[in-house]
RNA sequence: UGGGGUGUCGCCAAGCGGUAAGGCACUGGACUUUGACUCCAGCAUUCGAAGGUUCGAAUCCUUCCACCCCAG
């Protein structure tokens, strides 16, 4: 009962996040451990390693706020279980989400089994997410900054992972997390978000990939005539919806920007279409690696919401599950549906899980 | 070789004697724990070239150059 024997491993990225969430529990008097992940070795564009510097913000702020640190490798693990997953999405055409997986993989698998082994009762993120309580379910549910969030990347999370973890800013908007950390005035308290790929960083994405990815350039047709309108430079730098990048100019009949409508990654061709045209839009898809966060799917067919991108606004659909995949049905069309991403469902607050999208229709 | 037409930013494209619109592309930024989408900002001292007329020209005149079309 006493607060004094629970541990807590909070899961330490340099960021205000996470430091403002294990502040928040050394302030409620648990027995509170800072551990910083380290899942990649390389340096950034400029040479710069990335996670020297956010170690350095980890270790300041956890003697700020008096707690132990310590700092775990994850390198390989991160590899083989998210980057190479990644890697082989883009193979085939398709738009990986790595933070998704690492989450599933990483955070809640690999990163828990360890907090748990040093005997921690709770693994705690600075994610912005909720967990709650329905009878003896745990709930997944959005954090209370709508602006931030992060649910999206957590839909993997099952009752096990739940039980064991603990989103002390969930409650907390964006705002309240700065002005705590700037009060405590902990390092991290004016950093920068931080955004890009979870522990490889902001990149010139098209010359990171690069490294590992042959690149194949090739044709861009018009998908309406079939006509020649440009060279791409390799299909995997391109995602569906995508008007940057296509370097297509004017020509006398439209002024309208290109956007690109389809991948054929047989022919190394891809499509594209000028202005917001229909092809981009899709009714329904096919999801699957379903993942419910009460275990299992509500019914067989439910209504609900969903976000098939993140920060993208969930939307009604009806869904129907069968033999471990879902048929989406859009109340209304949606622009970019992409396979590879991830398509989350909702009720109000809560999280139901979701899947990986194979096939927009 | 005759006849006609066109040459304005990487691509389209306004302008028609008064001191270079706009769109696309591109670049930078904002937003964002996934590559987007979106938003904001920047982007031709110069109008195929050289002369000339004029207070003043991309806009008028002359010559030249390039490309296109129709004849042959």
């Amino acid at each position: 009962m006493d607060r004094f024997d629970k541990k807590i491993v909070v899961g330490m990225s340099g960021g205000v996040d996470s430091a403002v969430s294990a502040y928040i529990l050394k302030q409620k008097g648990y027995d509170v451990v800072g551990v910083f992940m380290r899942n990649w070795e390389e340096t950034d564009d400029e040479g710069i390693c990335t996670a020297d510097e956010d170690y350095k913000y980890v270790r300041n702020v956890c003697d700020q706020i008096g707690i132990p640190y310590y700092t775990v490798n994850f390198s390989k693990e991160y590899w083989n279980r998210v980057f190479e997953y990644f890697l082989e999405e883009l193979r085939l055409g398709r738009t990986p989400n790595p933070d998704v997986m690492c989450n599933k993989e990483i955070k809640f698998k690999a990163f828990l089994e360890f907090a748990l082994k040093l005997d921690a009762s709770y693994l705690a993120t600075g994610h912005y997410a909720r967990i709650g309580d329905d009878g003896d379910k745990k709930l997944l549910l959005r954090g209370v900054d709508d602006n931030k969030d992060q649910t999206y990347f957590l839909y993997n999370l099952g009752q096990n992972e739940l039980a064991k973890t603990m989103f002390p800013i969930g409650d907390l908007p964006k705002s309240e997390v700065r002005k705590i950390a700037a009060e405590a005035k902990l390092a991290s308290a004016k950093r920068k978000d931080s955004t890009g790929i979870c522990f490889i960083g902001e990149r010139d994405f098209n010359k990171f990939i690069s490294n590992y990815l042959p690149a194949q350039s090739g044709n861009i047709l018009d998908i309406k005539t079939g006509k020649k309108v440009g060279e791409h430079s390799g299909l995997m730098y391109y995602t569906i919806g995508q008007r940057k990048g296509l370097g297509i100019g004017g020509n006398s009949t439209k002024s309208e920007p290109w956007f690109v409508a389809k991948k054929d990654i047989e022919k190394n061709i891809l499509y594209a279409v000028q202005g917001e045209d229909d092809v981009l839009y899709s009714t329904s898809c096919d999801v699957s690696n379903l993942s419910f966060v009460a275990g299992q799917a509500p019914t067989e067919v439910f209504d609900c919401t969903v976000r098939l991108r993140h920060r993208q606004k969930d939307r009604g659909c009806t869904v129907h599950v069968e033999d471990g995949k879902a048929h989406v049905d859009f109340h209304d069309r949606q622009r970019a549906v992409t396979p590879g991403q991830s398509a989350v469902f909702y009720i109000g607050e809560v999280c139901l899980g979701g899947g990986v999208v194979e096939k927009a229709e």
